[in-house]
RNA sequence: GCCGCGGUGGCGGAAUUGGUAGACGCGUAGGUCUCAAAAACCUAUGGUGCAAAACAUCGUGUGGGUUCGAUUCCCACCCGCGGCACCA
C-alpha cells in the first residue's frame, strides 16, 4: 500500500488540470454563477492565510456549484497600482512594475499550489494598459455627464505620501496606509460627484444580501440627516448666515456660531474684533483636523456682529469656533445650549446665556447649570418659555416649530448627507494618469477617445516631492496638442486613486481581453452581477461603496442592465495568531501559507482553513489544529488505496450517506463549511469497514470540492472517470433521510431522568405507556400526581401536580 | 459617547420556529504495536461528590423574569471585539 503523500499527488494533478484546462469557461451554458473574491494587492510578503481562508471558501463554493450543474465564472486578477509599491520604489530604487510583476508571479504559484480553481484565462491587472484605458474611458464617462469635476477644496494631505486622499482613506485623522498624521490643504483636485447617488446609495442597501453591520456601515457613512435650515439676518449688515439643525429649539437660542472657514467670517467682523478674529483663525490653521476633534476643549473668538432670533426678538451673538466643522450642514449652526451639550460647553466657557425651554420629567425647571440639566434630542419633556408651544411634548414641539418657521419664510426643510464626493486625484506615480489636457486659452480638455490609453511613462523619478511625478516626464509631456485651438497645452500630471481602478473590475472579468469596450454589452448581460463576494469587511465604505456608485453611473449610461453589483456579500473572519492576536511582523505570529502546505499538504491546509469555526468570525489559528484534518485525509486514503469496501452497505449505511449528502448540500450552499467538514469525519467514524463502492464514490464526490486534490487520485484509484471535479454532485432520498425509530427523552420535571427508543409511527399513548413503564421512572413517580407533556420525536416530560 | 457583533469544557467550536448542552477536531491520560521513538489504532476525557461504577448534583458572562421545559425568548447589568465619533 502506497502512503499518503500529498507533495507527489498535487504536483502531478495540478499539472494535469492546467494541460486539460479544466476550469477555463468558455461560454454559458444553462445557470450562471459569478463567484468572486476581492482581488488582491500583489505585495512582496506574498498570501497569507487570510487570503487562503476567502479564496478557499469561494474555490468550494465554485466547485459545489460546478457540480451540480451551473457554469461557474471564478476569476482571479491583480489590484496592482498603488502606493505600496511606490513607496517600496521611492526606498530602493527598483520600478514599481518590477516588483509587481514579481509579486504576481509569487501569487499566482501559491494560489494555483492551493488548488483554486481560478479560470486563468481570465486573469487581468489594473495596472496594465489594456485594463487602465477603460478606467480612463470612465474617467471620461463621468466627465462628460458632470460626474467627475474638478474644484478647489479644503483636503486631506498626506504629508509623509505627499498626496491627497479621500476621505475613505482618512482612519482616524491618520493616512490609511502609513498613518502618518492627515492634514488639511486648500487645493484644487479632481473629484468624482458620489453625493449625486447618496439616495440612491441609501435606499437601495435593501435589495442586497449583505451582512447587516456592512449595510449599516453605508448608512452611517452617507449620513442622511432631516431637518432645516434657518436664515438668520445680522444687525447691521445685508449679509444673512444659514443654520442646519435636525432639532430647531429655538426659543432657546442665543448665539450662533461659525466655522473658522465659513465664507462670512471676514465680512462680518468688526473692526474692533479683527484683530483678535484674526489671531484665533491663525490659531485653528496651525492645528489638523484631528486634532481639532480630539481635545473637546472649546475655543472660539466673538466676531462682534449680531443676529436676530426671530421668535424671541432679541440680537444673539455671533461666534467664531473650531467645533463647528465647515462642511457638516451650512458651517454654521444656531447655539441651543440648554438642549444640546456642545453649545451648553461652549456657552459654559464663554458665559453666554442658557435659556430653558424643555422641562423633563424630573419637573426641574431651575436655571441649567450642570451638564445633567441638559435635554438634547432624543429625551422626553414639555416645551415651556417658548410661546404658544408651552406645554406641548417635547419631540412634537420640534416638529412644530419647523412647521411655523417654514410658514414664516424663515427657513426651509432640507435632507443633509454626511457623504461627501470623492477625492480621485493622486500626486503619485503608481496609477492611471487621468486622462484630462489643460490649454491656457481653451481650459480643461477631455483627451479623445481614440487617443486611449494614456500610457503611463517610464522616464520618471518616482520620488515623491508633493507635485505629480509625471510632471517631469518628457515622454509624456511630448507635444501635446489642445483639441480645440491647437495651442501648446499640458497633460494632467496626477493619476487616479486606486479605488476607481478597483471600482469596475468586476466588470471586466465578463470580457477581460476586448480591445473594442469595456465589456461586450452581451456577455456583461451574461454574466453580472455578481452572485457572490467574498472579501474583507475593511472595504465598507471604500471599495463596496464605490463600486456601487460605479455601476449605477453605468447603468444610468445604458451600459449595463444592473443597478447594483453584488447581490450576495460575504466577509471571511480575521484569522488572529495563534496568541489570539492579529498577526504581525512585528509580534512574529504570522503563519505563512507556504510553511503549512509543505508540511501537510494543500488539501489538508484548505479543510482546516475553513474547520477552524463559522466562516465569518475572527478566530485564533492553531499550531496543532491541522494535525487533526491530515489524520483525516490519511484515514480516508487508507480505506480507498486497501480498496476497502464490502459488497453492499448494511442499511444504516445507506441511510447515514442520504442524510449526509443532505447536510453536505445544505451547509455548503449556506457557507457553513466548519459543520460540513464535521459531517464528513462523522461518517468515516460511522461507517468504518462498512462501506460498499457506490457508496465509497458518492463520499468521494462531496469531499472533492474541499479537497481536490487527494479526491481526483482515489477517485482514479477506484475506477472513476477523469475528472472527480467534472462529475454530478450526488443526490439523495429524502425518504432515505428518515428515520424509522428515535430515541424520546424522558423527563421528570423537566429533568432529564431516561431515554428510550421508540418507533416513528408511535402514537402518544404509547410512547407515554412505555415511559412510565421504565422501572425507574415508576419509582420516581409513584404516589405522585402528574401530567405528561409529549412532544413527538424529541420528549416526554412528566410534570408534578399539586 | 453612539451603533453593530459576541461571551458555551484545558483550547477551536456544535446545538436556536424553546425539547437529551458539549457534535467534530485539538490537547491530555492510559493502552496496543515497537529494542525505542514517531506514526497508526483502541479507550477515557465539563466540574464536584464516590475507591469505582451506578447514581446524585452543579453547569452555556452576572442577576432577575416568562415557561412543563431556556445556550435559545424578555428585562437589567458586566466583560471582550469591530465600526463611527463635536454630524448640529
Amino acid at each position: 500500500m502506497k502512503e499518503y503523500a500529498p507533495a507527489t499527488i498535487e504536483e502531478k494533478w495540478r499539472t494535469r488540470w492546467k494541460k486539460d484546462h479544466l476550469y477555463t469557461v468558455s461560454h454559458l451554458k444553462g445557470d450562471k454563477k459569478y463567484i468572486l473574491d476581492m482581488f488582491p494587492y500583489p505585495s512582496g510578503a506574498g498570501l497569507h492565510v487570510g487570503h487562503v481562508e476567502g479564496y478557499t471558501g469561494t474555490d468550494v463554493l465554485s466547485r459545489f456549484y460546478r457540480m451540480r450543474g451551473f457554469t461557474v465564472l471564478h476569476p482571479m486578477g491583480w489590484d496592482a497600482f498603488g502606493l505600496p509599491a511606490e513607496n517600496y520604489a521611492v526606498k530602493t530604487g527598483i520600478h514599481p512594475s518590477e516588483t509587481t510583476q514579481k509579486a504576481i508571479v509569487t501569487f499566482t504559484k501559491q494560489m494555483q499550489a492551493m488548488g483554486f480553481s481560478y479560470d486563468w484565462s481570465k486573469e487581468l491587472g489594473t495596472h496594465t494598459p489594456a485594463y487602465y484605458r477603460w478606467t480612463q474611458w470612465l474617467f471620461l464617462i463621468l466627465y462628460k455627464k458632470g460626474l467627475a469635476y474638478r474644484a478647489k477644496a479644503q483636503v486631506n494631505w498626506c504629508p509623509s505620501c505627499k498626496t491627497v486622499l479621500a476621505n475613505e482613506q482618512v482612519v482616524n485623522g491618520e493616512c490609511e496606509r502609513c498613518h502618518s498624521l492627515v492634514i488639511q490643504k486648500d487645493m484644487e483636485q479632481w473629484f468624482f460627484r458620489i453625493t449625486a447617488y447618496a439616495e440612491r446609495l441609501l435606499q437601495d442597501l435593501e435589495k442586497l444580501d449583505w451582512p447587516n453591520s456592512t449595510k449599516l456601515g453605508q448608512i452611517h457613512w452617507i449620513g442622511k440627516s432631516e431637518g432645516i435650515t434657518i436664515t438668520y439676518t445680522i444687525d447691521g449688515s445685508d449679509q444673512t448666515i444659514e443654520c442646519f439643525t435636525t432639532w430647531p429649539t429655538n426659543w432657546g437660542a442665543s448665539f450662533l456660531v461659525l466655522a473658522p472657514e465659513h465664507h462670512l467670517v471676514q465680512k462680518i467682523t468688526t473692526q474692533s474684533e479683527k484683530k483678535a478674529v484674526d489671531a484665533y483663525l491663525s490659531e485653528v490653521q496651525m492645528r489638523s483636523e484631528s486634532q481639532r476633534i480630539k481635545s473637546r476643549e472649546k475655543t472660539g473668538v466673538f466676531t462682534g456682529s449680531y443676529a436676530l432670533n426671530q421668535v424671541t426678538g432679541k440680537k444673539i451673538p455671533i461666534w467664531v469656533s473650531d467645533f463647528v466643522i465647515a462642511h457638516v450642514g451650512t458651517g454654521a449652526i444656531q447655539g441651543c445650549p440648554g438642549h444640546d451639550m456642545r453649545d451648553f460647553e461652549f456657552a459654559k466657557k464663554f458665559n453666554l446665556p442658557i435659556p430653558r425651554v424643555v422641562v423633563g420629567e424630573d419637573g426641574d425647571t431651575s436655571e441649567i447649570e450642570s451638564p445633567e440639566q441638559v435635554l438634547e434630542k432624543g429625551q422626553t419633556g414639555k416645551m415651556m418659555n417658548s410661546d404658544f408651544l408651552d406645554g406641548m411634548e417635547y419631540s412634537a414641539g420640534i416638529q412644530k416649530t419647523k412647521e411655523y418657521f417654514v410658514e414664516k419664510g424663515w427657513g426651509k426643510l432640507v435632507v443633509n448627507y454626511k457623504l461627501r464626493d470623492w477625492l480621485v486625484s493622486r500626486q503619485r506615480y503608481w496609477g492611471a494618469p487621468i486622462p484630462m489636457l489643460f490649454c491656457d486659452k481653451c481650459g480643461w480638455q477631455s483627451v479623445a477617445d481614440s487617443d486611449l490609453p494614456v500610457k503611463l511613462p517610464n522616464d520618471v523619478d518616482f520620488k515623491p516631492t508633493g507635485e505629480s511625478p509625471l510632471v517631469h516626464s518628457q515622454e509624456f509631456n511630448k507635444g501635446i496638442i489642445c483639441p480645440q485651438c491647437g495651442g501648446k497645452a499640458r497633460r494632467e500630471a496626477d493619476t487616479m486613486d486606486t479605488f476607481v481602478d478597483s471600482s469596475w473590475y468586476y466588470m471586466r472579468f465578463a470580457d477581460p481581453n476586448n480591445a473594442e469596450h469595456f465589456a461586450d454589452k452581451e456577455k456583461l448581460r451574461q454574466w453580472l452581477p455578481v452572485d457572490m463576494y467574498v472579501g474583507g469587511a475593511e472595504h465598507t465604505v471604500l471599495h463596496l461603496l464605490y463600486s456601487r456608485f460605479i455601476t449605477k453611473v453605468l447603468y444610468d449610461e445604458g451600459y449595463v442592465t444592473f443597478d447594483e453589483p453584488f447581490v450576495s456579500l460575504r466577509h471571511p473572519g480575521t484569522i488572529l495568531g495563534p496568541d489570539g492576536v492579529r498577526m504581525s511582523k512585528s509580534r512574529g505570529n504570522v503563519i505563512n501559507p507556504d510553511d503549512e502546505v509543505s508540511k501537510f499538504g494543500a488539501d489538508t491546509v484548505r479543510m482546516y482553513e475553513l474547520f477552524m469555526g463559522p466562516f465569518k468570525d475572527m478566530k485564533p489559528w492553531s499550531t496543532s489544529g491541522g494535525q487533526g484534518l491530515y489524520r483525516f485525509l490519511k484515514k480516508v486514503w487508507n480505506i480507498y488505496s486497501n480498496q476497502a469496501f464490502v459488497k453492499k452497505s448494511p442499511e444504516r449505511i445507506e441511510k447515514l450517506l442520504h442524510k449526509l449528502i443532505q447536510k453536505m448540500t445544505k451547509d455548503i450552499a449556506a457557507l457553513k463549511f466548519n459543520t460540513a467538514l464535521a459531517a464528513l469525519m462523522e461518517f468515516v467514524n460511522n461507517s468504518a469497514n462498512q462501506l460498499d463502492k457506490s457508496s465509497a464514490q458518492i463520499f468521494l464526490l462531496l469531499l472533492a470540492p474541499f479537497a481536490p486534490y487527494i479526491t481526483e487520485e482515489l477517485w482514479e484509484t477506484i475506477g472513476g472517470p477523469y475528472s472527480i471535479h467534472s462529475q454530478s454532485w450526488p443526490p439523495f432520498d429524502e425518504e432515505k433521510t428518515k428515520n424509522s425509530t428515535s430515541v424520546l427523552a424522558i423527563q421528570i420535571n423537566g429533568k432529564l431522568r431516561a431515554t428510550m427508543q421508540v418507533e416513528s409511527t408511535v402514537t402518544e399513548e404509547e410512547a407515554c405507556h412505555k415511559a412510565l413503564s421504565i422501572e425507574k421512572i415508576q419509582k420516581l413517580v409513584q404516589n405522585i400526581k402528574t401530567r405528561l407533556i409529549y412532544v413527538p420525536g424529541k420528549v416526554i416530560n412528566i410534570v408534578t401536580v399539586e
